[in-house]
DNA sequence: TCTGGGGTCCTAGGACCC
DNA sequence: TCTGGGGTCCTAGGACCC
């Protein structure tokens, strides 16, 4: 803890849905869910007009239709949330060198050597709270000018728990700062839970032993808290609780794992079938290895089973690798000791023991180890279902006659169309046959 | 029609080595 | 026939985050 509130967090209001209201005049205002659409999918993210009726991120998506049936539901569009979040990212990095993010809509940006000059301030100083909250509005209409109207909630305190617990206390479109001696005073009332790191079942542990605010686990002493919760978790909450937290603003963190997988709308247990999605993962993967020019020694598997148990399996190579043959023909040998009579609802594929480099043509030629890797013993099947239909809710599409649009619908072979833009203003609806020549998805293919 | 997908970190047991 | 301890690597599972 600083002696300064020279440590901000900033959260996206809303992230995903507040991208979809900016390029979709037409839902501004108005219930946005995004997330799966199928069977099986959940909520990603929902727009505040849609939390007022109930709807709540990794909500089954069936459960948010049935709360709020006239919201819009809307597959993610991955491509425009990285496009965003890498503006804010961009504007926070003109900032300070010191921004670590936590994901594509939450950073923590080190104000110790900032330079307020992006934002149009003249001066920072991070002793002075006036001074810090003047920064931190600059800061939120930079990110609404950059992003084109998004908002964001900030919190900036003297450590990275007190900021991000700050963030959250006055969403959306927040401002808090809490002043250096007044971070316990601040904890005391609040539920456990507020901790990062405090879920459910670490809430039902401290529940047991007759702690639900931060004030009855200051009565807990550490060793208590160790028995409780295990060695890392148990002292790194007595010092939480206490607001001592001496964490750094780590600016690059280096990947640990690369993974795919997918849950399927019925259950599969064709064997061949299984193998197939597996190989067509592991092809996945390898891409995003290559992409990030990476390679990794672990290979693991993963699977869930109709009643939802999971398992996972890994195999361990004598070296890294980034071969889609190796990789595939791993996890697929990961599957032969594995029940999958009962049916499986999801499969998964990652790479983990990540080397930065890419192995070179040295050992190219001699492959895997003979006892590193099973023989691939069946064909791959080549009719594979499709993991997303080509007209999903949501996505862009282009028509030769009427310019940009999104999907609105489809269905019966036919799909509805939206056509407005970011800076359109609401446009109108119309339908075509699903096989139209003149028109045609900007979703990249994903493969 | 229950329960996504991408990650990180921790724990615990066994193998193996010194 | 007894009795150690520590360290590292690997595997599997679980909690948690957005």
């Amino acid at each position: 803890m600083r002696s300064a509130a020279s440590i901000l967090h900033i959260d996206l209001d809303a992230f995903y849905a507040a991208v979809e209201q900016r390029d979709k005049p037409s839902l501004r205002g108005k219930p946005v869910v995004v997330g799966g659409i199928g069977g099986r999918g959940v909520v990603a993210t929902a727009s505040y007009e849609a939390r007022v009726f109930g709807v709540h991120s990794a909500m089954p998506s069936h459960e948010a239709r049935r709360r709020c049936p006239y919201a819009a539901f809307l597959t993610p569009r991955f491509a425009a949330y990285q496009e965003t979040s890498a503006q804010v990212m961009g504007l926070l990095r003109s900032i300070s060198p010191l921004v670590e993010p936590l994901s594509l809509d939450e950073a923590f940006v080190d104000l110790e050597a900032a330079d307020p000059g992006p934002v149009g301030l003249a001066t920072l100083d991070p002793t002075d709270p006036d001074s810090l909250r003047a920064f931190a509005a600059a800061l939120k209409a930079a990110v609404a000018e950059v992003t084109g109207g998004l908002t964001g909630s900030v919190g900036v305190a003297s450590s990275k728990l007190l900021a991000k617990i700050a963030s959250d206390l006055d969403k959306p479109d927040g401002l808090v700062v809490v002043e250096p001696g007044s971070e316990t005073d601040l904890l005391r009332p609040m539920s456990v839970g507020v901790i990062p790191g405090v879920g459910p079942a670490t809430s039902e542990r401290l529940r047991r032993i007759g702690v639900h605010t931060v004030d009855e686990l200051l009565g807990v002493t550490e060793d208590e808290l160790v028995r409780t919760l295990g060695q890392a978790h148990g002292r790194a909450l007595h010092q939480m609780a206490r607001a001592r937290d001496d964490r750094a603003v780590e600016p690059e963190r280096e990947a640990k794992s690369v993974s795919i997988e997918d849950t399927y709308d019925v259950d599969h247990v064709d064997r061949r079938l299984l193998e197939g999605l597996i190989e067509r993962q592991a092809v996945k993967v390898t891409e995003r290895l290559r992409a990030a020019r990476l390679s990794g020694r672990t290979v693991t598997l993963k699977v869930r089973m109709h009643d939802f148990s999971t398992l996972t399996r890994s195999s361990t190579l004598r070296s890294p690798t980034d071969e889609p043959r190796v990789i595939g023909t791993t996890a697929r040998s990961l599957l032969a000791d594995l029940d999958t009579s009962g049916g499986v609802r999801l499969l998964g594929v990652g790479v983990s023991g990540l080397a930065d480099w890419v192995q070179e043509d040295l050992f190219a030629e001699e492959g895997p180890a003979p006892d590193d890797v099973a023989e691939p013993d069946s064909p791959v099947p080549t009719d594979l279902p499709e993991v997303r239909p080509p007209y999903s809710p949501g996505v862009d599409v282009e028509h030769d006659q009427h310019g940009r649009g999104w999907v609105w619908g489809s269905g019966r072979g036919v799909v509805t169309v939206r056509f407005e833009s970011a800076d359109t203003g609401p446009g109108r609806v119309m339908s075509f046959p699903l096989d139209d020549p003149e028109l045609r998805s900007l979703h990249r293919p994903r493969r």
